[in-house]
DNA sequence: TCACGCATGTAAGAGGTTACATGATTAG
DNA sequence: CTAATCATGTAACCTCTTACATGCGTGA
């Protein structure tokens, strides 16, 4: 059958409803997807390839308000593929962090640039953070009687702790750099202010 | 310039020392390079193209029990750009993990299968992280003295902290997952027991 | 009226993987 | 003799991003 990545990704979404292109387009970007994201550029060329293969069908809605749109969802082909994919074994991953690349190469910056960065890094993550925290704990509150491992909501928990625990070490260590640089330019001004007396 | 994210990856690793395609290749895949991947095909050209641009001088080297090889170093040029781009604010991430995929999508997947998976992929995070903590605490204990936040080591220890923190977080949220499976699957056996007596 | 949200698509190009291609030396 | 390591490259293909393209309805 040969499906993609991204395939793959757009079944696990239609496994839990029928959606349009748009929907997942937008499910796919932020904030929902922080562990997989496509464009619409992506998605659209990919779910008609997939219609014709039989994992997805196409039903055309018609709006009077808005745009019509055309609502996917998953065939018995489709969710015993994707049954099938979930439980694959996974090769190495490929990780790419643009952050984590800069702080290999943080000792050439400019100490001042650099906590900038850093400052601003770790604002970025406590939001997402904040974000997904919020979407956790409201999980938690509705399920409070626990989960079973077949029911979607364990997999929202699950991947919802994923996203929080990831987070949680983005800010952690960005703060605990910045204060490195911090204290390296007070030690400089210091250092300057007693040159200037002697 | 313009100047590629593989770009700049590989200036990182130059502006540390001189290397060849071939080295930069084995750095840019396991285990080194967990922040970011590439292939020496796409190496060779990039590096080529970099050479081309004047970010980098390359210097055959003869040898005589091995293929000869090409040794490049960064130019003030390349160091530079480098020391530019480090500092400069990054866009938001794109993450991709295919396991938190599949844990989106695990609520329909076979309890054995996905405790098998969970189970393997705890491994291998378990090992990743091992191997991780043991360069860290190397590192760690031959810089008792503190680290200046311009000495390279700074960044390999920030570097190495992040991988550790992140492999230690898969293994425990695998971990727990595989529980939870185990749980559900010691349940039924229990239950279909029960149903037999009757 | 102008921007934004809804809604669907295509095209060009950059980025990345897999496979093809060669050839020497060394260790088992 | 066979496999692995060193060493460099190219070609085909897939994936992904950016930009182009259209058009309606609604609220500021």
């Amino acid at each position: 059958m040969n499906i993609s990545k991204l395939g793959y990704a757009l079944l696990t979404l239609l496994a839990r409803g029928e959606f349009s292109g748009y929907d997942l387009a937008r499910q796919m970007s932020e904030p929902i997807g922080f562990f997989w994201t496509a464009r619409h550029s992506q998605i659209y060329p990919e779910l008609a390839k997939m219609e014709e293969q039989g994992l997805l069908v196409v039903q055309r809605v018609e709006q009077h308000d808005r745009p019509d749109k055309k609502l996917y969802s998953i065939t018995e082909t489709g969710r015993e593929a994707l049954r099938q994919w979930v439980t694959e074994p996974i090769g190495p991953p490929v990780e790419r962090s643009e952050l984590v690349l800069k702080a290999y190469a943080i000792w050439q910056a400019d100490p001042e640039q650099a906590l900038r960065l850093f400052r601003e890094q770790e604002a970025y993550h406590a939001a997402k953070l904040a974000q997904y925290e919020k979407e956790w704990f409201e999980l938690k509150a509705n399920t409070s009687a626990g989960l079973r491992v077949d029911d979607p909501c364990f997999a929202d928990y699950i991947t919802l702790w994923r996203g929080v625990d990831f987070e949680r070490g983005y800010v952690e260590w960005c703060h605990w750099i910045a204060e490195q640089f911090e204290r390296h330019l007070q030690e400089k001004k210091q250092k300057d202010e007693k040159d200037e007396k002697v």
